[in-house]
RNA sequence: CGGGGAGUGGCUCAGCCUGGUAGAGCACCUGGUUCGGGACCAGGGGGUCGGAGGUUCAAAUCCUCUCUCCCCGACCA
């Protein structure tokens, strides 16, 4: 039996200076977790206890689907090198030599190593597919830890890689991980929504996000309130209303007018008269290379005034990363200072082979426009009239914006709202890509040479923890639901030197305990007032409180939850919590 | 990496502006009283004030450098 005046709760009465979100005050507070340094905690006893609660959900159902394995967390930086990502993980990722001078890394995820084994074992489509898993410790060096367990440099994940044979498979394969995570986030008590994903650089994959809603979060999520649509602002769409173009000026040419200091979209509109909605933002970017020594592309997006850009849709559609550009970038490709810029008069390459021209992206709610306002690439000056195609070819036309809050669902036409949240969890189609740069082959069933296909799936197992004391927390402090608390019941007699409340509340500590559910006794020698403070802080969804009813045969069951209290006879105290506790399991 | 804030007993903080030999509350230890929502009384232990250098008769306090942590931004497989 746990005895709380054995083992180590150090709970505190004040928040730590340095927490700012709820989770991070109340782990700390709670005794479940301590800092070491940014983005690095240690878990104590009660952490500890409900990660392990955790694991054991998300164990009991991979095992359903896949089989369990345990990967190294120290890799040969080659391995990296060979499927090109050594360069493109950059200082995310830690590097180290072992004594030989041999480059080594610290595993921030395992499609490498999976691949590895695959590569050299797999040989047949006989032996797909395949779905292994691990839950182990991944190491990032991020640029900002932040918000206690949120984002951290070194945590647990389950991460998961299937192998097929052929796209079909893989959708079985990313089906069955869509299901069982909807089944381990319901087991683990989460409110949670799926939204689709943008995925990645690559393109053409299918990606979903499981993510748990709370403004502590660091992901935007749009969805519909009309129908079950959900997208990662980074991939979300909405259909716009209709804009009015605005009346020819003159005889309908590009007409220069004067704008003396006006530089921002509202600036110039105002200044104008007319709606940011029939202004172009010219936004002017550079790529990012892997390679720093070769030298970046320019490249332009064209977005309505009032639209945002959506740095994500833009690095799928142009292969890379992009910066702003540095003023004398910009006076290269322009001839003009920044906050007058149009792309009229501009050559443009048509087609991205063309690497002497710059790019210009237009975003499509300027397709089929006329009559726009454009910076005039020249101080002080703006020009209206500007027809996209008549004054410009694009290099392409791509949906490059942001959704915002407000605007009209595609699917439905229903309103579309955008939240925070926090990822739990990520499935991903990979496609050929590390079967391809790592060279994993199988034979297909004519004796062809095939590259399997893969997916790759994760939950961050601290997150789950986090989200949930994140959705479920008060003044006082937080509650877990029974399947990932650290304890399911905790029994607090309210004086442990009256030896009939201290009898009756190790009796009944002992028979819950024979009934199977995990209860810790609170025989401290405190005032009721410190236990119940510290019961209501850490966690543990129910409390039985051993008072002076006992000589009626009397006990109160709290519910942390609702705060709701009630009279519950010894003699049927097991039976009570078998039906209010166990049905939740 | 850019901007802002903070480092003083275990925790939360005051003291710094205006230099004079370090404090409070909580926690901890001993004894006693108490016991249904973070008790009370008495006694006690614990800090080279993040580090280094400088100014000064004298530095927690002023100056320079540096380290660490937090927040905003950039970044985020």
């Amino acid at each position: 039996m746990h005895r709380w005046s054995e083992l180590f709760i150090p709970t505190l009465r004040e928040a730590p200076a340095d927490a700012e979100v709820a989770s991070h005050k109340f782990l700390v507070r709670a005794g479940y977790i301590r800092q070491l340094a940014a983005g690095i905690y240690s878990y104590l006893f009660l952490g500890q206890r409900s990660l392990n609660k955790i694991i054991g959900v998300v164990r009991d159902e991979m095992d359903k689907i896949g089989q369990e394995f345990f990967l190294p967390a120290l890799h040969p930086r080659d391995l990296w090198e060979e499927s090109g990502r050594a360069a493109v993980m950059g200082e995310t990722m830690f590097r180290l030599k072992d004594r030989k001078g041999t480059d080594l890394v610290l595993g921030m995820t395992h499609e490498e190593v999976m691949t590895s084994i695959a590569r050299r074992e797999l040989r047949s489509y006989k032996q797909l597919p395949q779905i292994w898993y691990q839950i182990q410790t991944k190491f990032r060096d991020e640029a900002r830890p932040r918000s206690g367990l949120l984002r951290v440099r070194q945590f647990t994940m389950k991460d998961a890689y299937s192998f097929d044979i052929d796209a079909a498979g893989l959708d079985v394969s990313y089906l069955k991980h869509y299901d069982t995570y909807c089944r381990i986030f319901d087991r683990c008590g989460l409110k949670y929504m799926v939204v689709e994903a943008h995925s990645g650089a690559m393109g053409g994959s299918q990606s979903h996000e499981f993510m748990v809603r709370t403004p502590a979060g660091e992901d935007q999520i749009v969805s519909c309130e009309s129908c079950r649509y959900a997208a990662n602002l980074e991939k979300a769409t909405s259909k716009l209303a209709a804009v009015e173009d605005l009346p020819a000026a003159g005889d309908g040419n590009l007409l220069e007018v004067h704008t003396p200091g006006q530089k921002t979209i509202e600036e110039v509109a105002k200044f104008l008269g007319v709606s940011p909605k029939n202004k172009i933002k010219t936004l002017a970017l550079m790529t990012v290379e892997a390679d720093a020594k070769v030298k970046g592309r320019a490249v332009v997006v064209l977005l309505r005034g009032d639209h945002q850009l959506n740095e994500a849709k833009l690095s799928a559609v142009v292969g890379k990363e992009t910066r702003p550009m540095q003023e004398q970038e910009i006076q290269t490709v322009f001839s003009s200072p920044a906050g007058f810029l149009g792309p009229q008069g501009i050559e443009w390459a048509w087609d991205m082979k063309d690497d002497k021209r710059p790019l210009l992206f237009v975003d499509k709610a300027l397709e089929g426009r006329k009559n726009l306002i454009a910076g005039a690439n020249r101080e002080d000056y703006h020009v209206k009239n500007v027809t996209p195609e008549r004054d410009f070819k694009a290099t392409a036309y791509a949906d490059l914006r942001s959704v915002a809050a407000g605007e009209d669902c595609t699917n439905c036409g229903g309103l579309l709202r955008i939240d925070t949240a926090v990822e739990i969890g990520h499935i991903f189609k990979l496609g050929y890509k590390y079967s391809e740069s790592m060279g994993a082959r199988v034979l297909d069933r004519n004796g062809k040479e095939v590259m399997p296909i893969m997916g790759c799936y994760g939950i961050g197992i601290e997150r789950i923890l986090t989200a949930s004391v994140e959705q479920s927390n008060d003044e006082n402090g937080f509650w877990l639901p029974p399947q990932i608390a650290p304890f399911e019941i905790v029994v607090s007699p309210t004086n442990i030197k009256d030896e009939k409340l201290m009898g009756t509340a190790e009796d009944i500590a002992r028979k819950l305990e024979a009934a199977g559910f995990d209860v810790l006794l609170d025989d401290r020698d405190e005032r009721p007032g410190v236990k119940f403070k510290d019961a209501d802080l850490v966690g543990i969804p129910f409390r039985v409180t051993v008072g002076k009813k006992v000589t009626e045969g009397t006990v109160e069951v709290f519910r942390r939850s609702t705060r709701e209290m009630h009279d519950a006879s010894i003699a049927s105290i097991t039976d009570y919590f078998v039906e209010n506790l166990r049905p939740a399991r």
